[in-house]
DNA sequence: AAGCATCGCAACCGCGGCAGG
DNA sequence: CCCTGCCGCGGTTGCGATGCT
């Protein structure tokens, strides 16, 4: 449809940018701001595509943006909200200030994605081993509700550890995924036994249309006590939602707490 | 020391959504 | 309603850096 040719190759510089070329960027922008992507490298003298000056401003010079490896927080954070949001790296970004999408999409698949499919890969022959006795003593105390927030905080999430799938993509997608996505947590039907409550989680959280997430968050809330936009608050109140249902019981390992962000 | 393999990051590409005409 | 243009997003690629043989 009314597609913008992706760059005008004419003439058009492409690939690093250099020092000089950030400047002109930088300096652009700090006195006429960037109103329109696709006027401004006219305007600044660049040769560059407006989708490359903003992607350099968002990705690289950006004021705000904290340089230099993740914490342990932030990577746990970024498990949990992938976990919660997919593939939507934006989103997840708006949540770890000064981190953006892209560093944090890099981040996924060069260090997250593989650590998570290797202790899945461990925890599912763990599993295996202990699996009968595990599984009875469960039974008796109850604690079932708990798995739910094992599969989330564990660097296991089965959903997560299929190298194949990228944990479907949004969550409007869920409604048939979350069949799908059930399959792949409880294989076998002793376990889907017990996995009541978390089938009740699922299926709730994930066969809500879109549109009913948001009638659900009229009034958007703020889990981390921060302004949000009106975009956002359906992301927060499910965020909220995981979080408080995760209080109960025995939460005290201290894995699901996400940072103060 | 040289060649090869792997990793990590910056940048590109193409699509979908949205707004305005 | 349709068309067009722009923005933002997510997936993918390219290439330098680093590690290994």
């Amino acid at each position: 449809m009314g597609r913008a040719p992706c760059c005008e190759k004419m003439g058009l510089k492409r690939g690093p940018w250099t020092p000089e070329e950030d400047k002109i960027l930088v300096a652009h922008i700090h006195s006429h701001g960037h109103g329109n992507w696709r006027a401004l490298p006219k305007q600044a003298g660049l040769l560059r595509c407006g989708k490359s000056c903003r992607l350099r401003w968002i990705n690289y010079l950006r004021p705000d943006i904290k340089r230099g490896n993740f914490t342990d927080e932030e990577e746990q954070s970024i498990i949990q909200l992938h976990q919660l949001l997919g593939n939507r790296w934006s989103a997840i970004a708006a949540r770890l200030p000064g981190r953006t999408d892209n560093e944090i999409k890099n981040v996924w698949h060069t260090h997250l994605k593989k650590r998570l499919d290797l202790s899945a890969q461990e925890q599912h022959e763990e599993a295996k081993k202990r699996k009968k006795p595990a599984a009875a003593a469960r039974k008796r105390d109850g604690k079932v509700k708990m798995r739910k927030l094992d599969a989330l905080t564990a660097k296991a999430a089965p959903v997560l550890s299929s190298p194949e799938r990228s944990v479907s993509s949004t969550v409007t997608e869920s409604t048939s995924a979350s069949a799908s996505v059930k399959e792949e947590c409880f294989t076998s039907s002793e376990e889907s036994e017990e996995f009541q409550i978390d089938e009740s989680f699922w299926s709730e959280t994930l066969s809500m249309p879109l549109d009913d997430i948001n009638d659900v968050c009229m009034e958007p809330h703020d889990a981390f006590g921060k302004p949000t936009g009106a975009a956002d608050g359906d992301m927060d109140y499910w965020l909220k939602v995981f979080m408080e249902g995760g209080d109960d019981d025995n939460n005290n390992n201290g894995a699901l707490d996400l940072p103060q962000i």
